[in-house]
DNA sequence: TTGTAGGCGTTATCAC
DNA sequence: GTGATAACGCCTACAA
């Protein structure tokens, strides 16, 4: 069938040894024998058996991502991110999708093993301390993903949700919009908590008379429609919506649209995330931008680091900074963009935030 | 280290056979021991190890997914088609993105040997019969995606561009349009030629005494913009334009906004995939709509298919049809969508088309 | 029912 | 420089 080293030594007449030495360039082995040898392998297209080859070797040059769907521009992304790099790398990448909550999760972390040689998880309701603590492999190299999990083998990577949002209220504040409503996300992800932690921090300090108008979503386009809405309904209507992500954004534009209010002229709009629809509707998007690709490809670099030295627990902690980026949807076009700097933990432990 | 099969075996007092059919639940072993065998493998959190069991199992229960990029819409709603049926198979997905080309991709598919059962293949400029011919392990289990090689071994499943298109054309003529413009994608993509065909054909037979208008793109948005002004350069300006893609139908509105041409008023607009940009621009575009994620789902059912009875070297052509969704884009609101219907061509190697 | 032993395809460690 | 041969972790005859 599918022909081995074997086959390859006794058409060129060499142990298998020889050519294991001679394809894997590890020297030991005449000029001459390694041409004729590397002559047959092409000839009778030999290609190593990865599997057998990973046994011995104990490094399948594969990583694997964990990731609790695969749907919309957030995953797509990331799982561009992390390929790019990986390939960078020379590293093949398994994805698993688990749709079914932390057993599903638990099941795809098993099978992984002896398959890759570190892994990228990203967070979902499922997969706290605890469920790692109990499925990840010991000795497995790995990088968590916008998790608030403080993991004694890991490194977590995060997005700067809080300061993103931060610098998207004191942006609208100085467009002289003080009564600021805010869609918030499920509760039971980081990031949605993470956004409206940093919407709070930013209203007590950058409007600090102003109560605090908050009405829930779940990141979906009809859950931002049906916040918008609910805030029109009230006595007094904002002066600008904050959506924890752009497709609430766009949900909470057509209601605007449809209750016949201009934006950002009767109401400013803003969003996170800045996913290509964004750009597309009308008014275009101001937004909180995530870049997700790079987020993919730091958590490879952390995780190439990780699996370089082994052994090393280096739980780390880092975040990827976010900017603001000003379109027409929040009124006042303005040039620049504020950043938030990306920076970088060192292993303490402490709960220090 | 990682703990294995032996250490299992140790600690229940039973050979690693009997720990090994205990686990696999093939019976032969008593449910006392089995239990026990199982409460020691849990608690020593053993799993077992991917690669050995590959090696002598000769399955990896992993299918590979080679593609040219990972850019896009179309790419992760394809792998997400992929994967979602993946899984319900019991499968994992290795996903390899070859961006520099044949070699690239070559190196990518010898990678792959031993570590899939099974390989779904994106077809692209450099991956052609022979490329095939030359590099597609013997025997591997593969499909064929949006490829005009008929291949000996492999299944193929196409989109159907050419009804697609034709039926598009056929929506605007219905509507009054006759003098239609066409804005094709790039030369060395399958998708495009065929798109370009169907346009071909299907204004000769519908809007006869027309002469063919024909700019070229290359699927990106700022292509679509060039192309279309070039198109309002022209002396008479066509009262549709129809863009081989929607990138490029968004890039031709964004030329037409600033032309101060009003859509549908002045010109009608159409595009292609219907990804999901097209329902948030202003007006929404009308579209040929392809059901990117079903074809992942068929591509994978088609190789599970061929994994399941190996040596049957059924190689054989399907295509998978697609509706166009009409919206305000090209005027004249209709309700139905034509469909084109999915259609499966048994091994006859004939070159029918 | 259970254990022993051989082999999957490869690399690594020895001798020669 | 080259060739036996022992791992690697697992499954599966075959024997007990």
């Amino acid at each position: 069938m599918t022909i081995t080293i074997k086959d390859v030594a006794r058409e060129a007449k060499v142990s298998v040894a020889s050519v294991s030495r001679a394809l894997n360039g590890n020297g030991g082995v005449t000029a001459a024998t390694e041409q004729r040898i590397r002559e047959v392998a092409a000839r009778l297209r030999y290609v190593p058996h990865g599997a057998a080859r990973s046994l011995i070797t104990r490094r399948t040059h594969t990583i694997g991502a964990l990731l609790p769907d695969l749907h919309g521009e957030f995953f797509s992304e990331l799982i561009r991110g992390i390929d790019l790099e990986a390939r960078s790398h020379g590293l093949h990448l398994l994805v698993s999708s688990s749709h079914d909550g932390a057993d599903d999760a638990a099941a795809a972390l098993r099978a992984m093993q002896g398959r890759v040689d570190g892994i990228v998880i990203l967070s979902s309701p499922g997969v706290d301390a605890e469920f790692l603590e109990a499925n990840l492999p010991e000795g497995l190299p790995s990088v968590l993903l916008n998790s608030d999990v403080k993991s004694g083998t890991a490194a977590v990577l995060n997005i700067d949700n809080f300061a993103g949002t931060y610098a998207m209220v004191r942006h609208l504040v100085a467009l002289g919009h003080a009564r600021i409503a805010f869609v918030c996300g499920p509760k039971d992800n980081y990031d949605a908590r993470q956004r409206e932690a940093g919407f709070r921090a930013a209203m007590a300090k950058l409007a600090p008379g102003e109560p605090l108008r908050i009405v829930s979503g779940n990141f979906s386009e009809s859950s931002g429609y049906l916040a918008a809405r609910e805030l029109l309904a009230g006595k007094t209507r904002p002066q600008a919506v904050f959506a924890a992500n752009d497709m609430m954004a766009v949900g909470c534009l057509q209601a605007f649209k449809e209750a016949g209010l201009a934006v950002p002229g009767d109401i400013a709009l803003a969003g996170f995330d800045d996913i290509p629809i964004a750009r597309y509707v009308t008014p275009p998007l101001s937004t909180v931008r995530v870049r997700i690709a790079e987020l993919g490809k730091n958590a490879m670099d952390l995780l190439a680091d990780l699996m370089d030295r082994p052994g090393s627990s280096a739980a780390s902690v880092h975040t990827l900074g976010c900017d603001i980026v000003v379109r027409d949807s929040c009124g006042a076009h303005r040039g620049g963009a504020a950043t938030t700097t990306t920076t970088t933990k060192k292993p303490r432990r402490s709960s220090s935030r």
